[in-house]
Formats: structure tokens, C-alpha cells, sequence
DNA sequence: AAGAATTCGCTTGTGTACAATTCAATTTTA
DNA sequence: TAAAATTGAATTGTACACAAGCGAATTCTT
């Protein structure tokens, strides 16, 4: 006999990794069209909300912040300064970095984003309580993730 | 006077989407090394699981099951079949469709693809009840995401 | 100060993701 | 049944994501 389905470690609907792929995809569609208005795809406004909290990071710091590396920050930053959204300069006292800042126009721009996170809100429909608690479990989920992965 | 840090609504640490963003990320890092040793992907180990679920269903049908398009799913499949994985065939009946199935080896692959998910538990490090309350608002949330995504 | 090791970003190559288009096969409608 | 509409994959083009390797700049050692 093969084993009951309910207990088979394999089954798709009991891997808590694709039900967070799958909100994480869910959560890419709501804002692709949100974005797209604003030119926008959904990394280069983590960059920008990166940005806006704190302006002039090196690459390096934009990545530390947002888990990406410089293979896929280049380009992408590359695509923000062709929108003339940020500028792209070395560090005068150390030119292995490169130094990202906003633009009049990408720091004016953070108002026109501000109507997106409301949409957002009510798109999750969740109680203040609730999206605190999910969101702390997700942190926490990812700290014992790559802590396992780090030794790999 | 710019507002309170704490109410800005574009703070990064307080966006839901970032947590989920990020956890995912977390999840990929984890299981790149130990899908690698087999010669997989995370997205194709995810048809995987849906085959062995499931074996000889359509493009379509997998598309439906993951969340992904043909655009995804086409080249992706290429490679399982390049792998010697699966087999793509027409449905005799209907030659728009194209079905997939595993191969002996695909189907042998289970059996060294069941001792991943004990090593992603142990990573997770939560108790089965927590992991089944975390799935269920994952999968809540991707429905009011996917339903306040649609009208757009 | 010279050589070694490290750091930082860039580049290349592979593999998702997804929109938009195309095309053939099928189904519906007139 | 012929025309129209729909469906299912494949293709094209854009944009992440990340490993691996490179080269220049800096820091550490001696």
C-alpha cells in the first residue's frame, strides 16, 4: 500500500514554502498594474522606499537592506536612473562604491506612491493585529531560514 | 514638519508585502543548495511535487495548480524533459494540448526528494500548529490579494 | 612602503516570471 | 456546415534573481 496522501511529506497544499511563493506572487499582481501607472515594477520601489527612508546608500547598503546583490541591483538601478529617477555616482573617497541618490523627480515621486499602500491595506483586509502578528511571524520565519541555509 | 517616522504608511519594515517578499527569498536560499544536489530549480521541483500528485496532466493544468503561465511553464519543462525528468506528448484528442508525464527516473527522483522537506522543518522550526495557522492566513491573504488584484 | 588579502561593483550565464502576440486546433454560433 | 469566437501553447521581449568570475580600489601585514 502507498502511504495515506494525508500524511506524505510531498503534498504541494502542506509546503508552507509555496504557500508563501504564493502569496508573494498574489502580492506581485496586485501591485504590477498599481505600479505600472507610475512606470514602476515592484523591486525598483523597494528600492525607492529604500531610498526614501534614507537617501545616498551605496549599492551595497541598498542590497544588505533588500537581500539582493549587485547582479541584480545594477541593472535595475540602471533602469531608475535612465527614468531619471536616481543618480548614480562613485564615492570620492573610496570609488569601489557607488553611490545612489534621489532625483527632484524620484523624491517627488514618493507622493505620488503614497496612495498605493492604502489600496494595498484594503486589498489585505486584515486588522492592525493580525498583519502585526503575520508580519512578525515572517521575520522570525526568515531569520531561522537563513540561519539553516547559511551553513549550506 | 515631516510626519512621525512611525506613521509613515511607506516605512519598508512595516509593508506586509516586503515580510512576504522576503520570506520567500529566505526559502529560496534554503533550498537552492539542497534542489541543486539533485540537478532542480525550486519552480521545477514545484511541478515535480504536482506530478507526482498528479502524473500526465496538461501545461494548462500545471499552469493552473502553480500560478504560472506558459510563458513560465514552456521552457521550464523543455528542461525537465532535457533532464530526462518528464515527457511532453499531445493529447491525442485535443492537439492544442500538450501533457506531461514523468519518466522511471522522475518518478524514481521522489525518493531522494523526500528527504528535503525534514531538513526545511527542522529549518522552520515550528510546531505543527503554528505552521498550519501561518499556511491558512498565507493562503487567506493570497485570496483577497488575487480577488482585490482582478478588477484592476 | 611592498605584497597579500579583501572589498565593491560589474559582467556573464542560467533560470524564472509575466505581458503581449501569434498560430493552430477546437468549439460555438448562425 | 461555414464563419466566428475561443482555447492552449509557443514565442518574443522586458525584468528580476543569483552564482561565478573579473578587475580595480582599498586595507591589512610584514
Amino acid at each position: 500500500m502507498t502511504s495515506d496522501p494525508i500524511d506524505d511529506p510531498l503534498r504541494l497544499d502542506d509546503q508552507l514554502c509555496f504557500a508563501v511563493y504564493a502569496a508573494a506572487q498574489a502580492f506581485n499582481r496586485l501591485y504590477r498594474p498599481l505600479l505600472a501607472r507610475l512606470g514602476l515594477t515592484y523591486p525598483q520601489y523597494l528600492v525607492l522606499l529604500v531610498l526614501w527612508e534614507q537617501d545616498g546608500l551605496s549599492l551595497g547598503a541598498i542590497g544588505d537592506r533588500l537581500g539582493l546583490d549587485s547582479g541584480t541591483l545594477t541593472p535595475l538601478l540602471r533602469r531608475l536612473e535612465g527614468l531619471g529617477l536616481v543618480r548614480r555616482r562613485r564615492d570620492r573617497g573610496d570609488e569601489r562604491r557607488l553611490l545612489v541618490g534621489l532625483t527632484p523627480r524620484g523624491a517627488a515621486l514618493r507622493h505620488e506612491v503614497e496612495a498605493v499602500p492604502p489600496l494595498v491595506l484594503q486589498a489585505v483586509a486584515c486588522s492592525d493585529g493580525e498583519l502585526a502578528e503575520l508580519r512578525r511571524a515572517l521575520w522570525a520565519l526568515r531569520g531561522r531560514l537563513l540561519a539553516a541555509a547559511a551553513p549550506f
